[in-house]
DNA sequence: AGTCGCCGTCGAAGCGCTTCGACAACCTAT
DNA sequence: ATAGGTTGTCGAAGCGCTTCGACGGCGACT
């Protein structure tokens, strides 16, 4: 391993020098700049972090906290993380993968040893038993996702209870007067990660004002207990004509199963889902939807967690607002009889 | 933040005994060992990572760098990433996360800072760029896939070839005789990643030695792609009747889109998934599946890096034998007429 | 010509830990 | 009783870096 102070050695200047040129924190001549850089080259030095940690009490190392869980759709879980490891890079920080098994006690030792200059927690409770402890210590952190109590905390989110609204509207916008939410799997309410009560508050709400009919039903997605849910819905409302799903692994049952039964998209029934672009290009109908803005959000949070550390930069909740692309599986209510 | 000194001051021993208590390299009276534990505990020692890692030149971080693109099956991916995090934790280590982006930089970064003590590579194509360097650090590193010359390295994958042959041998054994495989993205192939070729030989290899007829299909996924390719195989091989697909994002579309010809499954053709097994039986039907063992992949490689780190293990290749579960999507070929 | 202030560089201290050699204290075998 | 071997603990050195204060040299003022 090559060592500062064989650069220096190798340039002809103080190890302290070397420092300098590194960090920029005190002016240095073009001239000896150019062979320590030189000399940096040659020898292919990189600097060790574990020093490089100790001197500065800086990691330059951000932890990200993903779920341990899969009910949840992964691939917009990987995107964010990637999001944020690319994001990171740009300025200078490494990412440290953590997994939600540890729970608070992660980010006991994240905090405690140093490892981590900074966190960002995802898929966030509404009462999550990490955020006090966030709280109390000072290390800068981002939750992705919005829990129950904002005070103290930044977080970055998608404004779901406006993503509810914007599909009511759209709906009603066409005409539609029964609408039938296939929500998240039981387990994603039960926990209480709020996005889905969220989606499910900003569509009753703005449906009672639109005089919308809203019948809600989690559904955990594949095409046996979509098959039930779906002959559940028609059974009791049935002149339902929209259909928003918030489930992607329940979008392609649910197609399957109006096809089957005859109904067709966007002709007798209109479907919204919330999901990536991607998944509402590729499915077997061009689905209208509001997109989750995955990228977004890792971008987002790798920022502002950058402008804390910087010393800019405040407690703040950013809540993206949603886009509704009209796609082909959405349309007029058709004429009754 | 509590430091070593601190706490061995607390505890009335000297730094190095608080030191040997936590290593266990030295033994410690019983006695000792208590009052250091309890001073640890009371005061919430945690020690500094980047003091350890200067002191010991370790840094008790495996780096595992996942590939940016997503155009193959991403929560594969994510699952292997989880079992590598979820892994490494049992063995003390943490997990630096890097996407493919840096290249071979982010190797020679990683290596020459001493960040990581070693490095899992996903994703790795037949002629990697990353190798060279890989083979000549003496960083230790496990590669989750397998490139052309393995020559000094240690991989873990999942045995393509026997995949290959296993569903060669399930739909011959059903009595087809002509059969299409509906591969990866044309981008997967181009990029040489290895096991989308080496399914393929290994298919080939085995359907020869059987009588059977293999036409190949590159198929991006979507409904849109997958209807003309669909269309083009039946169109060169009318008398098809067996499908493996390896992209899972053409399932779906293949299903759907032989339904809707009339074509049952699997009393007119059989479909065989390359697939995580959760894929598998959510499908609109359940499929009989050659199953992507993800968790066990991560496991095996952060294990294989353990043991390099503990000074046991070997460089190795370690396929593991794949697994077909027959399911409600393959059954024996129509009779004739 | 003398003084002030700035720029560029250096030396030294210290970050919190690991680890090596030293050394009492004790036990066993002669 | 004494030599030799354990066992448990300590002190000190050092890992490679950052950062602070110091200082020589120079140009710009008066």
């Amino acid at each position: 391993m090559v060592t500062l102070a064989e650069v220096a050695q190798h340039a002809g200047v103080s190890a302290s020098t070397v420092s300098y040129v590194l960090s920029g924190k005190r002016s240095i001549s073009a001239g000896t700049r150019q062979r320590v850089e030189r000399s940096i080259q040659e020898l292919g030095y990189h600097p060790n972090a574990g020093a490089r940690a100790l001197a500065s009490s800086r990691s330059n190392i951000i932890a990200l906290m993903v779920p341990l869980r899969t009910d949840m759709y992964v691939p917009v879980m990987m995107e964010i993380a990637i999001a944020v490891a690319t994001t990171a890079r740009t300025h200078g920080y490494d990412v440290l993968l953590l997994t939600g098994e540890e729970g608070p006690d992660a980010v006991r030792r994240v905090t405690g040893s140093g490892l981590a200059d900074a966190m960002i927690l995802m898929d966030v409770e509404l009462d999550d038993e990490r955020l006090p402890l966030l709280r109390q210590t000072n290390q800068p952190s981002v939750l992705i996702g919005l829990p129950a109590d904002t005070t103290g905390l930044t977080c970055v989110d998608l404004d779901f209870t406006a993503t509810g609204a914007l599909c009511a509207e759209h709906l009603a916008g066409l005409g539609h007067r029964d609408i039938a939410v296939i929500g998240e799997a039981p387990a994603v309410y039960e926990r209480h990660t709020g996005f889905a009560e969220r989606t499910l508050d900003g569509l009753r709400v703005r449906s009672q004002e639109l005089g919308l009919r809203v019948l809600h039903r989690p559904c955990e997605g594949g095409y046996d207990v979509m098959a039930v849910t779906l002959a559940r819905v028609f059974d009791e409302r049935p002149r339902t004509t929209g259909f928003v799903v918030q489930n992607e692994s329940a979008v392609e049952p649910l197609l399957a199963l109006l096809r089957q039964q005859g109904r067709a998209v966007p002709e007798d029934v209109s479907v919204i889902a919330v999901c990536p672009d991607q998944v509402a290009t590729q499915a077997s109908v061009r689905l209208t939807s509001v997109a989750i803005p995955a990228q977004e959000m890792g971008r987002r949070a790798v920022e502002h967690l950058v402008a804390k550390l910087d010393g800019r930069g405040t407690d703040e909740v950013v809540l993206l607002a949603p886009e509704l692309t009209v796609r082909a599986s959405t349309g007029p209510v058709p004429s009754a009889g």
